[in-house]
Parts: C-alpha cells; structure tokens; sequence
DNA sequence: TGGAAGTTGATATTTTTTTCACAATGATAA
DNA sequence: TTATCATTGTGAAAAAAATATCAACTTCCA
C-alpha cells in the first residue's frame, strides 16, 4: 500500500471517509468482515456511487462478489488521514463547550489526543480537567510549543476570541476549529474549520420554515 | 409549493446568510451604519464577489457610493431566514454537551428558542436546567406535539441514537440536528444536518498532515 | 455450459458553487 | 465639464461535487 502518497482528496471526501471508518467499525463489532458499497452508503445516507467514487479517489479496489474488505478499508482510511506519530490537540476555553468536547473526545481516537487545555479563569487552571492538564491562558505559547501541539479547538467568550486566535497563531499551530460566534482570518499555511451551532440552527430553521 | 417570496436560495448562501447577520451586528455596534462588500467580505473570509453574489440573490440592492445599509441588511436577512412567528426548538440529551448547546444558545435569537430539554435519567427530569423545563425522553411525543416544536437537537449517547430518532420522527418533528457519532437516515420530508466533532478534527488533522 | 443477477470501477454528464471579467454608476476633484 | 476612482451587479467561465450510465467481472443456478 502506497504511504506518504497522499492523494488530493475533495474536502468533502475527507469528511466522508472519517465517517465511513467510523460506521465501518460498527459493522466489524456486529461480526461483519465484508461489505458493499450500497450497504455502506445506506447507513451513512449517500447514494452507493458515491461510496464507489470516494473509494476509487483513496485507490481502494473492492472485489465485485464479496465488495470491499471492511478491516482493510479500515486501515487505508487510517493511513490517509491519520499521522504516523499522532497529533495533539489542545482546546482554548474551558466553559461549558469547551469541557464538553473535552470530556466527549478524550480516548475516542488513538492518533489524535487533547494535550492540555487552557483557561483565564484561576479557580480552573493548573489542575486536571476531563483528564487532561489545564493550563492559564498566559501559559499557552510555552505549553504548545513544548507539546507540540498542532490544533486548537477555540471555546473561548466572543469578546476574547481575536486575541486568544492571535496567540495560538504566535504560537505556530497549524490548524484551528472555531466554535465561536466570531469569524476569524487566518494566514494561509494555518487550516481553519469555522462552526458556529447558531448558524446551523438557523439553516435548519430556513429549511423548515420554506 | 414556493412560499410567499422565499427565493431558492444555495445551502451554502443560507449558512452564509446568518454568519453575514451576525457580523453585521457587530458592525452596528461600532458605529457603522454602511459597508462595502469587500470589508464584509474580509470580516468572513470570503471573496467580495462571494458576498455581492449572495446579497443579489436575496435580492439587496446597494448603492455604489455607500455600499450597503447594514440595518436595512439585517432586517432583510431576518424576514429570509427567520420565520415570523418563531420557532421552537428541543435539545434531547442533557450530557455535557447538551448542557452546553442549552446555556450557549439561549437567548441568543429572539425567533429561535429551546423550548424544551429531555434527558432519560430521573435526575435531571422535570427540572429546570439552564432556563428550560427538562422532561423525561417517554414524553417526548406528548411535549413536541403540545409545544409546536419542529427542530430537534441530538446530544445522546451512540447505541441510544436510533431510538431517539424515531421517536422525533414519531413526533412528526421537522429538522434534525445530529450532533452524535451515529450517521441517521430520515424521510425525505425531514430535514437533517449531521455534525459530529470527531470528524471535523479528523479532517483539520489530515489537512495539518499534508 | 450458458445465462441471469448483482456488483465494482470508471467515464460521462449534470448540478451546484465559486470565481472572473467588466459594464454601469455615482462621487470627487481638477 | 471631464477625467479618475472605487464600487456594485451580473453574464460567463471555471471549479467542485454529485449523479448517471454502463462495460466487465463473479457467482450461482438451471
């Protein structure tokens, strides 16, 4: 199988394929080895083409009596989108979401783990919460860096958010998730996924409404 | 069955749409009473033809000289997105996240509100938690339906996904918004937003990698 | 042995979304 | 007035994403 060759995969794709590793671990615990595109495309609600399109694009080939070999898919997909050595994450703001995520995403994958998490609140910092260190916000350059820590989720107040983002960009991370109502301007080496649940309730509230 | 004059609006421009209102907000409150496309644009990190396409489509004109009046702006954007009466919202699953959906979003629209929380653990039912009465999931149905609740947000555990989902379809609720792992199919007259953190991190991760 | 059924892989097509390119407009000032 | 400048609005083109179509392969069964 073809390592560091990583195709230039549709962001939608990408999306799709941590989806499909997931549903796919589900089927191998149900006692399933094999599975087809149309049965996958059914429990994650896509159309079976589209399986077959997302499978050619990461160069997995499926055989046409048996369909696709569920533990082998399983590992291709790890091979693309996870990193050998594994990456940290670190989460800014331990409020309500930020202790949520914390809390939901601890243990959930082996190569990407929360290394610390950082708040401006005292009462808070230099203790472990959900498992994981927190430090104070003023620690967060040191700690990034010595952890090596790639990837902020962003959970802070609206009013804090610009300077807390420039400080995790001060302190070289590589990718941010905003779950802030604040829309943020990033350089262009610095990944940035913005989600906002306001506005996909909103969305839906269209949606329904028409 | 096109509604009053509710143009047919991209998915795309309708998340848009609410992000736009919110920054513009913003705007308001520091004095601005116009804007150009491109300074809106620099806020969102979009291109100024991105934001004057989507301003065309919802038919806003402005004028070349001021740009756009923010008020008249918003004021459109609300009579697009919201509806008029309001709408009411449940949030099932009072985890943390739940939890933190509840308190984070309260409040924060005047035609959207979280009527009503449920939770299965005889703890935290028929309560108050964060402003909203919480109920036992077994009254589900009774509630959405007395209540005219069309959107439902999922926070519950994996294996009690399913269940919950059909019992909202049972309800004859309108919009989903999936935020567990579990991937849901529903009737084509639901409409359904997934959205799993895991994933999102998953796809920052693999971008961070290349 | 041959053909029906069911599947994959891939090319072609369509649809959706974004970006380009520029005419038209109004403001400003020489 | 006339030239210049920055802006909007929009048709056209491009890019991205989803869908349709179908040849080729496997298995099963008559």
């Amino acid at each position: 199988m073809a390592k560091n060759k990583i195709p230039d995969l549709p962001g939608k794709t990408v999306e799709r394929l941590s989806q499909y590793r997931r549903v796919l671990y589900n089927s191998i615990e149900e006692g399933k080895t094999n599975i087809y595109s149309h049965e996958l495309a059914k429990m994650m609600n896509l159309t079976p083409v589209q399986v077959r399109r997302d499978l050619m694009l990461i160069g997995y080939s499926g055989s046409q009596s048996k369909g696709y070999v569920i533990k082998d898919l399983i590992a291709l997909i790890g091979q693309i989108i996870d990193s050998e050595e594994g990456e940290k994450i670190a989460v800014v703001g331990m409020g309500n979401l930020g202790r949520a995520i914390t809390s939901y995403f601890t243990g959930k994958r082996e190569k990407l783990s929360i290394a610390a998490v950082f708040d401006n609140d005292p009462q808070k910092t230099d203790r472990i919460i959900s498992g994981v260190p927190c430090h104070h916000v003023n620690q967060l350059k040191e700690v990034i860096q010595k952890e090596n820590i790639q990837i902020a989720v962003l959970t802070v107040a609206p009013e804090a958010t610009h300077n807390v983002a420039k400080m995790l960009l001060d302190a070289e991370i590589k990718g941010i998730l905003n779950y802030t109502s604040v829309p943020l301007t990033v350089p262009e080496n610095v990944h940035l996924e913005e989600y906002d649940i306001v506005t996909s309730l909103e969305k839906l509230a269209f949606l329904v409404k028409k």
